[in-house]
DNA sequence: CATCAAGGTTAGGGATCCTTACCCAACACG
DNA sequence: CGTGTTGGGTAAGGATCCCTAACCTTGATG
């Protein structure tokens, strides 16, 4: 998982120590004594390695990020149609979340409370995955697949949310995750709305 | 605001403080030395009142929904079917976020990454509160308004999702929310998605 | 008038995050 | 070959921060 560039086996780690105490509880409630432990390094290294506490997470996140990006670009080779592409990024956003739930609660949960996240170069790294999206679907406006009355941003917005709320339950509550299932629910309501269409 | 119960002195004053020192800063930089001392009390109350400098934050979250329950209920009284009830809660919902920040950011923020906030009683009154758009799509799937081919909660968690993440970002950089320009593009999104229709 | 509950304070202790100073092996270099 | 010097790591401690136990005061009540 981390792209082992020549990073000193200490940070890896440490890195790795997050991840691992991540799977059983919350980042709030783990302590920088119990990273150290699990790592088997002293505190102090950490803070060789990092500016905060919050800084290693932001960058355990950074990671997942650059991995899952590329991903999803390759996952997008030889699709065609923005409709069609936008299933796709859907499914495999998605997917992320039902086998990865460390990073799922990262960015879902952990992060979203520190104000300087959002400041960050890992945020810049989100913006840049969902850029994704949003190419998409101004190529769909510009073929005519995807309405054009509303601007990309907002669509981008609005489908993101629906996605991340509609997993968020399932990733708090440890319930399972469908990728499957929820993509095509999730493209029903994304694609023709929740309005009742006209008996045919 | 708060509900003047037949509270002590002391527990408005925590409480007005929390409000108040949670318009500059994010919860998790707000100390309890620092509520005490805008407060004019002791440290030592804030214990007495609440169970945790979390239970304190819930307290207060739970305060604010019981008063936007209330509103939300008597907004929609008066209004006629499903479709024309969602755009209503969707406009009063958006109205809330873009009136009232600091409520916006606990809810929003501060509570998502704390995992007991998923076990209180105050994530209990966010469900009740929810609830009514839940009834208002059971209503509307009833009624042929709205499409019934896929499950109500997951249109809920849906359509919530893409309307609280429209609002986050302007709730994080402090960016000004218009009720009405968000609200007509979301039904839009909501109501029809976002494929184009075939031209008339 | 003794007691008791309610509202509030004093004083302090343990945990947590983070810093400063230090150690040591490997390696470059004059 | 002696000597810096750099990179990886440790030891020890300090400043906060959250929270608790015990105590004080005032007014109501039997």
């Amino acid at each position: 998982m981390a792209d082992a560039r020549a990073w000193p086996p200490g940070r890896i780690k440490i890195a790795d120590a997050l991840r691992v105490l991540l799977e059983k509880k919350d980042f709030g409630a783990i302590t920088t004594a119990e990273i150290a432990k699990t790592a088997g390094v002293t505190e102090a290294l950490i803070y060789k390695y990092f500016k905060d506490k919050r800084d290693l997470l932001y960058q355990v996140l950074a990671e997942y990020l650059e991995h899952y990006h590329l991903r999803a670009h390759t996952d997008l080779k030889g699709i065609k149609g923005a409709s069609n592409k936008i299933r796709k990024l859907i499914w495999t956003h998605i997917n992320v979340y039902a086998t990865d739930r460390v990073f799922a609660k990262i960015l879902l949960l952990d992060v979203r409370s520190f104000s300087d996240y959002y400041t960050s170069g890992t945020y810049k790294l989100v913006k840049k995955y969902t850029d994704i999206l949003l190419e998409i679907i101004q190529e769909g406006m510009k073929d005519q697949e995807i309405r054009d009355d509303i601007p990309p941003v907002f669509l981008r917005q609005a489908i993101l949310g629906s996605i991340e709320n509609v997993c968020l339950t399932r990733v708090v509550f440890g319930r399972k995750i469908s990728a499957d299932d929820l993509t095509e629910k999730l493209c029903e309501f994304v694609f023709k709305g929740i309005e009742q269409r006209a008996v045919k």
